[in-house]
RNA sequence: GACCCCAUCGUCCAGUGGUUAGGACACGGCCCUUUCAAGGCUGAAACACGGGUUCGAACCCCGUUGGGGUCGCCA
């Protein structure tokens, strides 16, 4: 007699061929967090791996802005991250009808009664149970009223919401992450599932609309687990069956709270424009929690696709790290193909004003742009890092670093660079062997060593101290700017020369 | 406070009874000397604590501590 573990429990619940449909529930806020989006993300791989179907619900009962402008942004996201609905996307607040349905079944199962208790009286009731120490639970007075107590206080006029009692006894299901998990059912109480004004409630709703949906497996955050007893209850009393749950552990902020927006998280939809790729997103998102097992981190949808599995899903919480994100950026911006690096780098270049708007239509100017991409990719760690680091292939428009400036940019620097300039001027061919030929000319002739012309050519160049190789560098730039920029440097260097003697 | 969940380097992830406890990010050092924000090598760094079970526990059980979540006529 093994004990389960939940590995074990996962395989019962539902096996790697049934077809299923799984969905995403997020409110609309105008805003997707990175816990949703990784919630989304083993939802969607899930479905994916078993050939099921990815949905969306906005859960937009409360909220009467439900306008696309709150909408959007969230779908957008999910989009960049390479998510979209299987079916037509299902508001909530289009399906009232629907859940007073329900709710009238639910009346007729005799599993619900109306409550007439006022909302000032319930909060006095609670706060009282929490200074008592006691968990706060409804006390079932609207409970005992026969029928036609009801009937009388409903004819008065008197206001009532629904309530679903909860049976005697405990409530176990088994999750797919968790494990098994038990509560006992007094601890549930009876919770309100329709409003004074008849509208069902969170819970009550989304269970019809799972039913209704057809959703096999309810895959959400572990703040969640409190309403999936609830749910159950309803599934039971209308006598529905009952989804498989998983519930994933939550995200953290390097303070160990949950990542919220009011604490300044940011949307994934910043970090996309900030320069993080969506792959690099969808990788490292899903690889909070859950691993391939075998040392593969940085990967590609395709193969996270294969290797995933709901059953490795950790327990613990993990807390979300923008290096680790970042680095794991890097690694993708190298793996990825030109045309997207292209896509996303240009139109930051244009806000940057490095080109124009029509400039990668033509189609040199594009290969020069991959050429360029090709160089630098290596060292960018955001796309937005390009912008800086290679800007000066576009224009010449840029300062010198400044403690390059002092380092490199000395007197003797303007004799050398000259030189240097000249000697270029006289190779017919300008590829790295007659640059670096060229150099070693002028070394030898200055008795210097290869560095003391590097360092100030490059500065002289890109303005930078840092960078690809040297003459890799030269070459993209070409020899009429290396020439122009070497000279502009050489005026630099004497009027700093004047500037100190005067 | 009640209930539920969780617990391996600073962080993320491996490790399910016998391992020098492994990898990644971050951090330190060294190398490359054509730079570094690139690359290579390397170092420091963890089984929360206490009891059991067992020949043997990071791993199984119990407790403690710590962290998280939930406790609306919100979703």
């Amino acid at each position: 007699m093994n004990t389960d573990n939940s590995a074990d429990n996962s395989e019962n619940v539902s096996n790697s061929d049934t077809p299923c449909v799984v969905r995403i529930a997020p409110s609309p806020s105008g805003y997707l967090h990175v816990g949703t989006a990784r919630t989304a993300i083993f939802n969607w791989l899930y479905a994916r791996k078993r050939g099921g179907k990815f949905l969306i619900r906005i859960e937009d009962t409360d909220i009467e802005r439900s306008e696309s402008d709150l909408v959007q942004p969230i779908l957008d996201a999910l989009k960049w991250l390479g998510m979209e609905s299987d079916e037509e996307i299902v508001f909530q607040s289009t399906r009232d009808e629907l859940h007073r349905k329900y709710l009238a079944k639910l009346m007729d199962s005799g599993c619900a009664y109306r409550c007439f208790c006022s909302k000032e009286k319930l909060a006095a009731a609670r706060e009282l149970a929490m200074k008592e120490k006691r968990a706060p639970r409804y006390d079932r007075a609207c409970a005992q009223f026969s029928a036609e107590e009801v009937k009388a206080k409903l004819e008065a006029g008197e206001a009532s919401v629904i309530r679903i009692s909860i049976p005697d006894g405990s409530t176990t299901y088994t999750d797919m992450v968790l494990g098994d998990i038990t509560r006992e059912n007094v601890e549930i109480e009876d919770f309100v599932v329709a409003r004074a004004n008849g509208r069902a409630l969170y819970n009550f709703a989304v269970v019809v609309d799972d039913y209704e949906m057809g959703v096999t497996d309810v895959i959400r955050g572990n703040d969640h687990i409190t309403n999936t007893f609830k749910q159950i209850h309803i599934y039971r009393a209308l006598e529905l069956p009952e989804p498989n749950f998983a519930h994933v552990p939550l995200l953290l902020r390097p303070d160990k709270r949950k990542i919220s927006k009011r604490l300044g998280d940011k949307d994934v939809a910043e970090y996309g424009a900030e320069g993080i790729l969506p792959q690099t997103m969808f990788n490292y998102l899903c690889l909070l929690g859950w691993s391939p097992k075998d040392g593969r981190e940085v990967m590609k949808i395709a193969e996270i696709q294969e290797a995933f599995d709901i059953a490795g899903i950790n327990k613990n919480n993990p807390v979300f790290d923008i290096q680790k994100l970042q680095a794991f950026n890097k690694d993708h911006i190298k793996m990825s193909p030109i045309e997207q690096l292209v896509s996303l780098i240009a139109p930051k270049m244009q806000i940057a004003g490095l080109i124009t708007s029509d400039w990668l239509e033509n189609p040199e100017n594009r290969g020069y742009l991959e050429t360029v991409i090709d160089l630098m990719r290596e060292r960018l760690r955001v796309i937005d890092d390009f912008v800086i680091s290679a800007g000066f292939f576009f224009g010449d428009n840029f300062d010198y670093d400044e403690k390059g400036d002092r380092k490199q940019f000395i007197p003797e620097a303007a004799e050398r660079l000259t030189a240097l300039a000249n000697e270029f001027e006289t190779k017919s061919v300008f590829d790295k062997e007659s640059l670096e030929e060229a150099l070693d000319t002028i070394a030898e002739k200055f008795e210097i060593k290869r560095a003391a012309l590097i360092h100030p050519t490059r500065l002289a160049v890109s303005g930078l101290t840092v960078g690809p190789g040297l003459f890799d560098l030269l070459v993209t730039v070409g020899l009429e700017k290396t020439l122009v920029r070497m000279r502009k440097a050489v005026e630099y260097i004497n009027s700093k020369k004047t500037e100190v003697s005067s």
